[in-house]
DNA sequence: CTGTAGTTCAAACGTTTGTTTAAATCGACT
DNA sequence: AGTCGATTTAAACAAACGTTTGAACTACAG
């Protein structure tokens, strides 16, 4: 038997990986539809047919890179749960709030070049309209989810499951959403030429400004 | 000259009503690239090539289906905002928000049974990957946007452009997010079962909720 | 009845899609 | 050197895509 697979032409079976990279990269610009696996190939310099034999279908693909990019953020997210439960008492709001929303926004931070590709892509996911995809990220995360929710109405002992339901989805869809970063009004984002170093400062701020609005809007916004 | 439009074999010239109604059905439930013009015309019983006669291509029946969506939200922001602005005293945060939300949310309510799939649709096109349909859906808010943003800005003096920013995208998400309501986790909201009463309650409900997890996190949730 | 403009229709256009095939090429091991 | 399994490759596949065509059909005006 072969083992690993040092091979051909390039450099060595990291056509795996640069299929992964590439379709990351792909998808978070222009969707998982919007991406035909010739654009990808020729992007990722391999063959058209390597995505089918690495992977098995477009489908196959897809469903690795978000393996790929959800498995740190589920492992981080029931790591903090787990350790503010066991530290005793309630954790606050906004400790749940950062248990929840921080793994997500460190995708960018934890991943280098390929950061801000990652965070964008699972943004897209989240909202894309196939059942299909949304069901593949689904069972990614739901085990998690559930816990999430319990410490949420533990939280939260005065609302019914509606709201809790309400809180939740907001926080998922704020995140998402930040993630995605689809539709700030580029004018205004453009007035001010925004240099590299800007771009950092301004996503450590809008992380700030996320926690605090979601935490507020739990505490404050929420009826009953 | 013909004139109007009452025709051959069906109905009337109303196949042009009955494609842009059964396209915002299905770019609603699909998605735009999700949805093939075969299908749109097989639904809406029409013919392949209705849709390019009567619309210059498959764009070209997205902005229509925008237009015909947006341009009534647009007249009722603009009425509510002009109003706020002539009743002396500057509007507080919750008529603010509530004049950009509701005029959104109303979309479900004004259009009889084409309401859930038209909010779903405005969703859906607010999420959308392709640069193309977010600049053509762009297109059709911008005038308004302008506004708003100078209205929050009055109505949060202390805060820099920055944090307006964030708080305007965050309302136009959260919004484009109730109406997409695409991922709110399908196992809890099965639990009970719902019956067609309960989902306009539950609409009723959210809407509310919106509002004030919107509001809460503008005056509480924004630093400075 | 004839003429004309508006609308519908079946059929075909040329691309592009995801997937499959079968031969070629590779590195590792006996 | 030679065999074997893993990988890459060019080529072809059928299906689906948005769009275009030209004839058929409708209704009304003169």
């Amino acid at each position: 038997m072969n083992g690993n697979g040092a091979s051909s032409g390039r450099s060595a079976a990291a056509t795996r990986e640069r299929l992964l990279d590439t379709a990351e990269r792909l998808f978070a610009e222009r969707g998982y539809e919007g991406t035909s696996l010739r654009a990808l190939a020729d992007a990722a310099e391999a063959n058209i047919a390597a995505v089918n034999y690495h992977f098995r279908s477009k489908e196959g693909l897809l469903q690795a890179v978000v393996a790929r990019a959800m498995t740190p953020v589920n492992a981080e997210r029931e790591r903090r749960l787990a350790s503010l439960n066991t530290s005793g008492g309630h954790p606050t709001i906004e400790q749940l709030v950062r248990a929840f929303v921080e793994p997500g926004l460190d995708l960018v931070d934890h991943h280098g070049d390929r950061g801000p590709a990652v965070a964008r892509f699972i943004g897209r996911v989240l909202f894309d309209p196939s059942p299909r995809i949304r069901q593949l990220f689904a069972d990614q995360v739901d085990p998690v989810e559930g816990r999430y929710l319990d410490a949420l109405r533990l939280a939260l002992p005065a609302h019914d499951t509606d709201t809790i339901l309400f809180g939740y989805t907001t926080m998922l869809g704020m995140l998402a959403l930040q993630q995605a970063a689809t539709f700030t009004p580029v004018r205004w984002r453009l007035v001010s030429g925004q240099t590299r170093a800007d771009e950092a400062a301004a996503r450590e701020e809008d992380r700030e400004r996320l926690i605090a609005f979601l935490t507020a809007g739990l505490i404050h916004g929420l009826a009953r």
